[in-house]
DNA sequence: GTCTATAAATAGATAGAC
DNA sequence: GTCTATCTATTTATAGAC
């Protein structure tokens, strides 16, 4: 224990004592390496940083991954694995069993913009990966968005055989709903994080996004809706 | 013109033939930036491959811009001044003199979708730029996007008053309508351009993302839209 | 104006001591 | 398991010839 562990500016991470075991360090490496990547990207974070943040030597992160790239592979088991992932069937459930048009998008949309106030680094990493053409961006769409627009256009064709719902292409539905809530996380996390534009809870964001896309927001003569 | 111009593998772009003037050189060179940034980013390019695709050396660029990022300066001139910057207000004036709602929000809708379309290079470019923390972003959000806000959102208190809209926080409506648009057409040009999940023209996107916006999706027992 | 050559700094990756 | 030291390739940037 003689020996300084945090290195020059005390940027270490995570619970960086000396001597943690193999996989608890590789662990650790892994989640310094998606909060530096998330920030800067792939190519825009150094080996260097990643084991200074560490508080390891750059030796220590080749001993854990052959290659850069490795770490990258590694992030996507991680994020795969470790993360709470957002289920979206599940934040759903209750509301579809009840035919809760309103419920159904309003959780729907509550949760995905909590999921992703919780953990920003992810939407960012996501976004570097689909710019760079990482891995990581087709594994996400491949098991996640089309997950996304099969069970939400299912709904939505059940309600529309129901005569609930107007006839449209459920994808086109699920776009709109899907573009307005992510639309407005990425305004949150990246381009107006002090919220200058629209300062507005997670809830009652999904609130009205629910409302107009249920309701639209034009008041015909005929119609007095509310 | 005997010396080869240019380099190894043919990258070259634009009309990059020998000896050009001084500031048409210049140009060559921000527009071959611009490409290689939007593709890689801006840490992700190197000084070398920007030299290469415009066919000159590496030297001839420090000439014209002292450090990297000086030429991601230059770019910001370039998108302002000369490349068709996209005015909302133009592209919905006619619209709007005769309060018509639809084709506001449609010839908006529209006109964005294919301003990305022809030139999703800079779609990226913003992307990165917003990721990296570069200037641009900064740029674009004040002068851009909070330009859309006030225009449309003054349209829309208009027609709110008019008892035309329904009473709802406008910042609210126009961040939906953006990001049915927007997300589309990120989907169009990062996530999707196979267009797998959804294929459709900008002119049936625009009309349907209007559609929802003012009539929803809902039919309920005492509304017959439609 | 343009090039070749090269300096200076930094990147990823390895060797070998402890 | 961890470090220091080092290697090699690449990257930004400059000098000087044509």
């Amino acid at each position: 224990m003689s020996k300084q562990v945090s290195s020059v500016s005390d940027v270490t991470i995570g619970t960086g004592s000396a001597r943690m075991a193999g996989e608890e360090r590789r662990g650790q490496i892994v989640e310094v390496a998606v909060s530096l990547f998330s920030k800067k990207g792939f190519r825009g974070t150094t080996t260097k940083e990643i084991a200074q943040a560490a508080g390891v030597s750059e030796a220590m992160v080749f001993r854990h991954f052959a290659t850069k790239e490795d770490l990258y592979a590694a992030i996507i088991d991680h994020k795969a694995l470790c993360s709470g992932t957002f289920e979206p069937e599940q934040a759903a459930a209750d509301a579809i069993a009840r035919n809760d048009d309103r419920a159904v998008f309003q959780s729907l949309a509550q949760s995905a913009l909590e999921y992703h106030e919780k953990d920003p680094e992810f939407q960012r990493l996501l976004l570097y990966s689909a710019l760079e053409k990482h891995e990581l961006a087709e594994m996400f769409w491949e098991q996640f968005v089309k997950r996304v627009y099969k069970f939400l256009g299912d709904y939505i064709r059940k309600r529309q055989s129901d005569g609930a719902m107007i006839e449209m292409d459920p994808a086109i539905i699920v776009r709109s709903f899907v573009g307005m809530v992510m639309h407005h996380s990425l305004n949150n996390n990246l381009w107006d994080p002090g919220r200058r534009l629209l300062s507005i809870s997670n809830q009652e964001a999904a609130r009205q996004f629910t409302e107009i896309l249920l309701g639209g927001i034009y008041l015909t003569p005929s119609t007095t809706r509310k």
